[in-house]
DNA sequence: TTGTATGCGTTATCAT
DNA sequence: ATGATAACGCATACAA
């Protein structure tokens, strides 16, 4: 059933019957009313793909994730995603995802850009210095930035969470709790809010008096594998530290796993304090949290981006939105003061 | 740049340069040289707006993924859509996500298929005489399962593994190395392939004589967390078991936390096999894998359901097809004799 | 080998 | 308050 049969149907004209269903204020209120009935009854719905030709616009958004060489999908993608949805659907948007391979990326925008699929995008995971950035400034296409590149901040569209404050007072807490030795298992640190943590991370070291070491810093996707090789190796150190801090809940499973492997009990032979994105299969809760954390909801920073982004196609004049999430540090059971 | 400037920039029509571009055969070689450069040159690409509107195919699949009350996401999507998008983008297919509602389920998936954003469907996590397959059957578009309904099973199209043969070989190794108090932690049961794996483990049980117990038998989302709270639970049990199976890795963390919780180790005081549906972020390797394990590539799945589907889609007459993947048992380090 | 004319199913403009 | 007609940007049947 399309537009044209039921408007026969019907007895009225297409444009009535568009009319109608869009809600225009100039139709007759009975006239809505039994084109409505109609529709629903026939089971009608406007041809998306003809809505789309004739308003010039695609009511979509696109999500691209960039895959690296390992083609990772990261369990955080799935949850801001997640969040993104909800404001899609509320405002009648879809959502495209885009696998984009990291190196045919230019010609990836390009072409989003210029095919029309999408209204505009929600870049993920920024580099250091991210070329996607001057690119899509170019493209003109709208887009928000989960994350920032390291300068020009206001230039462009953004949300991200005070990566380097999170890091900074979780690394203070540490010392003040007596540790010294303070190993940092990192995101990947070509990801700039990997760089962000790590700032955090030296500038209290650095605040403290504390000399920083380099054997006990450790970068790399955060798997679980991952979080206990680093953990492991920073434990055989002839100065094995006293306290993790790991940049999220999944690499810090591996952190705890290698933790009893070497027979020692977390939160009184060793501290650990993570960065939770307060990822659903993974709740660090309970009467009192297995970790000691800052905390951030990425599926709320997801929601919170795609709003941001559907203003801006809204209103493409107005000038780019930044918001910077906190993540404030929570006590669990992980920490605790360093053993003599 | 739309097609119409580009035919008068070349001085050519726009059916001849529409037909230089899509490689039509009878358009002169050196014309189709001249037109792809300008193409190139000026970053054309077709508008897909118009191009589906054209063609009246969307060239985009949808994912329906449903989110229940809890509103998870499960890392196990994820890691079959990025499965899923190899396919499409070798064959020049979008990804549309659709994060559904579950109580108003039916209405989304008619919507779906009269709106025509997408040309079919991934249908993922079925329950038990999931109402969503007759309500596809009559309505027309393409899909394939990723999992089976109980009956009816050669009448549509799915990709499934093999969970009851998976979880009677492994309740079976369980019994051979002595094991009779076996605690299953098993997904939800509303959905299809939980009760099949409960099946596996039921018939196990019986084939070996061994009476099966309902208070060392748990379902739930595979959180960490409830891997851990069952797992708890059942090991204060007067008859508490000495393995597990347990159907992701994710809930065997929780497993594995609350076992040296209640200090006893993995392998030797207490066995576990999981399902290992070998997500990127949850390798299960080494040396000496970590458990021992009935492994299922989800990844491949998702790209094997997808060339699955576009199949369907380009030969519509076709009957449905259907897949069983095998999920061989893989000894790890986690499984042991029974201790006396 | 190229071009003309029509159609895809809507929305939007301009009349009435 | 309703209708006729054009426009969106392509692909394709038919003509040459």
């Amino acid at each position: 059933m399309n537009l044209k049969q039921l408007s026969i149907q019907l007895g009225l004209s297409q444009t009535t019957v568009s009319r109608a269903l869009n809600n225009y204020p100039e139709v007759n209120e009975h006239t809505r009313q039994r084109v409505k009935l109609a529709a629903s009854k026939h089971n009608y719905r406007p041809n998306a793909r003809a809505t789309r030709l004739a308003t010039g616009r695609a009511m979509t958004i696109g999500h691209v994730i960039p895959m690296n060489s390992s083609e990772v999908f990261n369990p955080i993608f799935g949850e801001f995603i997640a969040g993104a949805s909800q404001a899609y659907s509320r405002r009648g948007y879809e959502l495209l995802l885009n696998m984009a391979k990291e190196d045919a990326e230019e010609s990836i925008y390009r072409e989003i850009a210029s095919k029309g699929s999408v209204d505009g995008i929600i870049v993920h995971a920024p580099r250091v210095n991210d070329s996607r950035i001057t690119l899509l400034q170019e493209l003109g296409l709208p887009f928000v930035i989960h994350g920032r590149d390291s300068s020009n901040s206001s230039e462009y569209s953004w949300i991200d969470m005070n990566n380097r404050q999170a890091f900074y007072q979780a690394t203070k807490l540490l010392i003040d709790l007596g540790h010294t030795k303070i190993c940092l298992i990192n995101g990947d640190e070509k990801l700039n809010f990997a760089v962000r943590r790590k700032k955090g991370y030296l500038d209290a070291l650095e605040d403290e008096k504390i000399s920083a070491n380099a054997d006990l810093m450790y970068s790399g996707d955060l798997t679980e594998a991952n979080g206990y090789t680093a953990a492991t190796h920073a434990l055989k150190h002839r100065n094995a530290p006293t306290a993790f801090l790991v940049a999220s809940y999944v690499g810090a499973l591996g952190v705890r796993r290698a933790i009893h492997n070497a027979g020692l009990e977390m939160g009184s032979d060793i501290s650990v304090i993570i960065h939770d994105d307060e990822l659903a299969y993974f709740h660090n809760d309970g009467d009192i949290a297995q970790f000691t954390a800052t905390r951030s909801s990425v599926k709320d920073a997801g929601e919170r981006a795609a709003m941001m982004l559907l203003d801006i196609i809204d209103d493409p004049g107005k000038a780019p939105l930044n918001e910077l999430l906190k993540a404030p540090l929570t006590l669990g059971a992980s920490t605790g003061p360093v053993k003599k």
